[in-house]
DNA sequence: TATAATGTTAGACT
DNA sequence: AAGTCTAACATTAT
């Protein structure tokens, strides 16, 4: 579910409530979760966001991965309300509580960093750079879609903000990575610039069940472009928005826009 | 009932 | 060898 801007947009949320808190207990509701960090006593001092991952840094040189997958979310509660359905984790801070909601239990939470968090270009927020695309896309044929949300070269984007990027700089999402000219790497660059840091002041695109800390849906699904669009008029040329599947994804385009 | 869903990855195939 | 595709993970919603 959550990609850039879903998992900045917790990042922002989390490091202005629950930084310097200290960690009361945790309830591991699901087994599945495995070894789980010990965080009793931690004070947390940071939250970091690398690409898609969350990392809570903690006292005593202590840390923890959060990955959301597909239907991850975190809900912050400072009453003691009901426990929402799907609860995977809950972690008790002096005061409140933040639960791991996630119905189809793909997230992962991790005491030391993932086996692979560095991608090979900067953080696609901080601004892409047309050259540094071209070169690390050079000789590939993978589609661009593909590269764009190949986490080895950038970390963060997903396929509603890949399809989005590739609309807004009127690039088809088939085309080989390492045929495209320099040019078509600055509409990349600059499309990004548009629609990501957008999709962060929107607290995130709500198209399901996308919620941000505080259970509010984001308001990014406004400014979709072709996302789940099929069959609708695109909104720059009127033409018709198609769908195909890319790497068992769906993709969404304009055909007469996209080149 | 069948299909698709914002992610990742192991294993098969080319 | 490198790149690409499929299935799998588990659940809900249409």
């Amino acid at each position: 579910m959550p990609e850039l801007p879903e998992v900045e947009t917790l990042r922002r949320q989390l490091q202005e409530l629950v930084c310097g808190e200290r960690v009361c207990s945790l309830d591991v509701r699901d087994p599945k979760l495995g070894e789980l960090p010990s965080l009793a006593g931690a004070r947390i001092e940071a939250v970091v966001r690398l690409g898609k991952w969350l990392k809570f840094e903690l006292s005593r040189a202590r840390e923890a991965w959060l990955h959301l997958r597909m239907t991850g979310r975190l809900l912050w509660q400072e009453s003691a309300a009901e426990i929402p359905a799907h609860t995977r984790l809950t972690i008790t801070l002096s005061s409140g509580r933040l639960h791991l909601i996630d119905p189809r239990r793909f997230a992962v939470f991790l005491a030391r960093p993932p086996r692979v968090t560095a991608s090979l270009l900067p953080d696609p927020l901080a601004g892409l750079d047309a050259r540094l695309l071209a070169e690390a896309a050079c000789g590939r044929r993978m589609p661009v879609k593909s590269f764009l949300m190949d986490q080895r070269f950038l970390a963060g984007i997903g396929n509603i903000y890949a399809c989005e990027i590739l609309a807004e700089a009127a690039v088809h999402p088939q085309r080989p990575a390492g045929g495209l000219a320099l040019a078509s790497w600055k509409a990349i660059a600059a499309a990004a610039a548009i629609v990501l840091p957008r999709a962060v002041a929107c607290r995130g695109t709500t198209v399901s069940d996308w919620r941000d800390l505080f259970g509010r849906s984001g308001t990014n699904q406004d400014h979709l472009k072709v996302y789940s669009r099929q069959g609708k008029p695109c909104l720059r040329c009127g033409g018709e928005i198609e769908r195909l599947v890319m790497a068992g994804r769906g993709t969404w385009f304009c055909p007469s826009c996209q080149k």
